[in-house]
DNA sequence: TTGACAGGTGACCAAAAGGTCACTTAATGT
DNA sequence: ACATTAAGTGACCTTTTGGTCACCTGTCAA
């Protein structure tokens, strides 16, 4: 399967999200306290999110430290920027910038 | 169902991903001439390519304007943005781009 | 050393997504 | 007026995905 397809397709899960998310506020989260974070808000048994969080490593997302019996999981933003640069070129860049100068302009006007 | 849960599904097949990349090299096509992107590549029916174009509009990735008996379809790239100041922060930022750009350059090389 | 704790495996089921088809609608050119 | 071209609809089938369960492995502490 092609890299960046892993990726996209991680993404599409509303339970991984929430993952990263609770990662991007705390890096390095075991995966009991992973589990405790999903299970509070919805309703899944563990394997659940284990599953899911084996498909975030498995695109790179997130990086896994094993340590004794417990496993620590860190976010990885690189596949993130790579969306970014995909689709968002020096054009689209630079236009943005302009809009934006000329809403500051005119809102400095009296 | 939730706004961003609409985009991250919509990026996650790689027909619209395919869809997206021939917008950003040339914005405007109608869904005719994307019919044709696609259908270049992949064995897929017209039917297809419609259906996967709607959801990109439904996503807000696309927005279409109707001209006559065509569709034009232009690529809008505020979701795309907005994933990433999801999950980088102004310090991951920095490191995130060094990054991509040294994986990059290793693999330019020879 | 025995029990509790952190995590893994493979089979299995239900729901969602991708894709096609017969048929329809509407605008255009001759 | 009529054939042609661009696109839409709803039913239908197949594959993928999300989720659970029974059971297994390794680690630590009393």
């Amino acid at each position: 399967m092609a890299d960046d397809d892993l990726v996209f397709k991680a993404l599409a899960d509303p339970t991984r999200r929430m993952l990263l998310d609770a990662l991007f506020e705390r890096d390095g989260q075991t995966q009991s306290e992973l589990e405790g974070v999903v299970t509070a808000r919805v309703e899944m048994t563990r394997f659940g999110v284990a599953k899911h969080l084996r498909l975030l490593e498995e695109a790179g997302l997130v990086v896994i430290r094993k340590e004794g019996r417990s496993k620590h999981h860190f976010l990885n933003a690189v596949p993130i920027r790579a969306i970014h640069d995909r689709w968002i070129g020096k054009y689209t860049a630079a236009r943005a910038a302009a809009l934006l100068d000329l809403k500051r302009a005119l809102e400095e006007e009296p």
